[in-house]
This record gives C-alpha cells, sequence and structure tokens, in this order.
DNA sequence: CACTATTTATAAG
DNA sequence: TGTTATAAATAGT
C-alpha cells in the first residue's frame, strides 16, 4: 500500500523504520480489535520494539489470561497445591471459563427471554425445554414401570406432543417474522438459527 | 474493505463468523510478520476461537521468548492491576461459589435423573422445567399479540396444565415410595423435598 | 501530523 | 475454495 511497494525486510533509516512501525502499529492494533469483536476471539498481541518499548493489546480477557490458556497447552500437568502466583491465576482463569460456561447454558432454559429478537429463538428454548421435559418423564416412567406400576407415561407423552404441536403451529401462523423485519432491529439475522431442526422433529414417539 | 463496510460487532451467522476470520486470521498475520521485519519488533500474537481452536504467531524469537519478556515487567510496568494475595484468594472463592451455584441450578435443567431417588425429585424437576416452558411461552404469546397477532397461548398453557395433571397423578398414585423404601438406598429423607410446592401450586392461570 | 496515489485487504457472491 | 468490486491501509510527500 502506498505511493510505492515497499520490500518486506528490515528498514534501515532509523527515522523511516519509526515512522512505519508507528502508523503500522496502529493498523495492526485495529486490525486485532477487529478479528476480536467481529469472530469472538480472545487474543493477545505483545510488541516490543527493538529499543524495548512495550505495546500490547488484548480483546475482552485480560491479556494475561490468554498468555496463560497458551502456556497451559503445553505444559497442564503441574497439577497440586497453589502456591506461586502463576498457579492462581491459571486456577482463576480455568474458574472463570467454568463459569461462563455454566452460565451459558443455563441461559438455554433460564432465557432472557424479554431479549429473543426472532420467533426462532422462541421456538428453540421451547424445543429444548420441552426435549429435557421428555428426558426426565420417560426416566420417571421407565422406573416405575421396573416397579410394575402402570404409568400414564403414553398420556403424558401425547399431551407434550400436543403441546410442541401448538408451538410448530403459533411459530408457522401467519408472517410473523415479517412483522418483525420492519421492526429493522436485525432479526433476519436471526430467523435461521434453528433451520434443520424444527420442533416437529422433537416429536415424540410414543 | 469490500463490497460493503462491516459494523464491528459480532457476527452472529457462524459460517460468515468462521469464514471471516479465516480471512481476517490470514491477513492479521500477514500484517503481524511485516511490521515485526520492517520494523525489527520482537512480538508474539495468540488467538483463541471461541469454539478453543489457537492459532498464533511469532516473528525471530520463540512465542515462549516474548510471553516471558512480558510476564516478568511488574504489573506497573504493563500497566496492569496489582492484586495482593487476600483479593486473589478472595476472587477464587467467590468464583467458586458462583461457579457452584450456576451448576446447582443447571442440574434443575438437565438432570442426571438416573440418580434421583424418589418421585419428589422427578416431580420437582418436571414442574420446574414446566414452569420454564410456560415462561417462554408465555413471553412469545405476549409479543406476537403485541403485533396483533392472534396466538394460541391459552390453548397451549391448557395442554401444559393437562401435563401438569398428569404429573401430579402419576405421583398420587400407588405406593411407589415404600417400594422405593425396600431397595434401602436412603430415599426416606428425600421425599419431603418439595413438601410446600405441590404441583398444583404452580397450576397455569389461564 | 495531513494528504493522496497506490497497494492491499476483504465482503459478498 | 477462487473471484471481484469496494473499502481500508499506508509509503512517500
Amino acid at each position: 500500500m502506498g505511493r510505492s511497494k515497499l520490500p518486506i525486510k528490515k528498514i534501515e533509516n532509523t527515522t523511516n523504520r519509526q515512522v512505519t512501525f508507528s502508523k503500522r502499529r496502529y493498523g495492526l492494533i485495529k486490525k486485532a480489535y477487529e478479528i476480536a469483536v467481529l469472530c469472538d476471539i480472545d487474543l493477545a498481541l505483545i510488541m516490543f520494539s527493538s529499543s524495548g518499548r512495550l505495546s500490547h493489546f488484548s480483546g475482552r480477557k485480560r491479556i494475561e489470561d490468554v498468555i496463560f490458556r497458551y502456556l497451559n497447552l503445553s505444559d497442564r500437568d503441574r497439577g497440586g497445591t497453589i502456591h506461586n502466583k502463576e498457579e492462581i491465576q491459571k486456577e482463576i482463569h480455568d474458574l472463570r471459563n467454568q463459569l461462563e460456561s455454566a452460565e451459558e447454558q443455563l441461559r438455554i432454559f433460564e432465557p432472557e427471554s424479554e431479549k429473543f429478537a426472532s420467533m426462532a429463538e422462541f421456538q428453540s428454548c421451547e424445543v429444548r425445554l420441552v426435549e429435557a421435559l421428555r428426558r426426565v418423564t420417560q426416566r420417571k416412567s421407565f422406573l416405575l414401570s421396573s416397579f410394575g406400576v402402570q404409568s400414564s407415561y403414553h398420556d403424558t407423552i401425547q399431551e407434550i406432543n400436543t403441546v410442541v404441536q401448538y408451538i410448530t403451529e403459533a411459530q408457522a401462523q401467519g408472517g410473523l417474522d415479517s412483522h418483525y423485519h420492519e421492526q429493522g432491529n436485525g432479526i433476519s439475522q436471526l430467523n435461521n438459527i434453528n433451520a434443520g431442526s424444527d420442533a416437529s422433529s422433537v416429536h415424540l414417539r410414543v
């Protein structure tokens, strides 16, 4: 880029080198920021100039967290008691990850549904809940019958299916999505989240 | 760059996000390489995609060398927060608590139902799932009606109620608990877990 | 540091 | 994955 193509080799003129570094450092950090946000990436960028000056950047997570995550990949088996600062940082990092993961899973079941932006999200959530309900009810019924108790499993499953049916039909009824589109709040991107996992595909075998 | 300007916010479509990541990662690493050579910089670049995949780059020095050089700087040189031992221990403790709490909530929805030791546990679990389903369906219905769409909310709630009814009746049917008692696996302590939150008490208002 | 001709990166298809 | 129209970065001034 620029008035001429610059060969990729060390710029010998110190002034030029520093000017180029200043411009390119800005560009590099900008691109690092963009990829982190656009692609939901955790990244750490560390630069030491030849004079020893440090420049660094990281996205949403602290740069140390990313570094420790990287270092742990190669030596993960130093377990045991926590003694030094690094171990403690790692412990905190791991706990944060686990917590984040658990909270994410939880949102599947306790969604902040006021934030749902498409019918597909509602449908997906309902399907997951019905699925969980089915698993529990099925297990209960199995245990009941293993004790010789005639359970109402089939009837219950039938009812759950009917609920699923209603959910599916409500989704199908009249161009809801187009109403949403008119709100112009970015729903169109979300409508296909559950393509391929339609409610009917979890219909229960009675 | 490209056919249109992309707003810098997370790309929701997974496929697009991955394509963009792939292209921009190449671009970013290329620019990292160029600045390292042109400006004689030691640099380390580490990226973790949300799925956990690692990409990294470093210039002439090994990435660990750059990382350790960074870590060996004092906190104040890095502009980081200074944590004393007590703060860190407290943070670990708090994170552990949060994690435990989140996992406990999660078990409500994704129970290891093969470990359930009493009908009360099944019932409690079913009730909570139905409750979550009701909240989501109710919210969906509200939104639908705010767009003037006649929803099948009442019918759906009615069906959910019927499911609750079945669940309740199955619980009431025959001395199941005594069967369990005969197995001698400590069920008696568990039978009253949900005293006072009978399924009928969450019966839905239509 | 601002300008701009040019090269480079990349979004959409 | 490869192509292309367009946006963005930047080398030299």
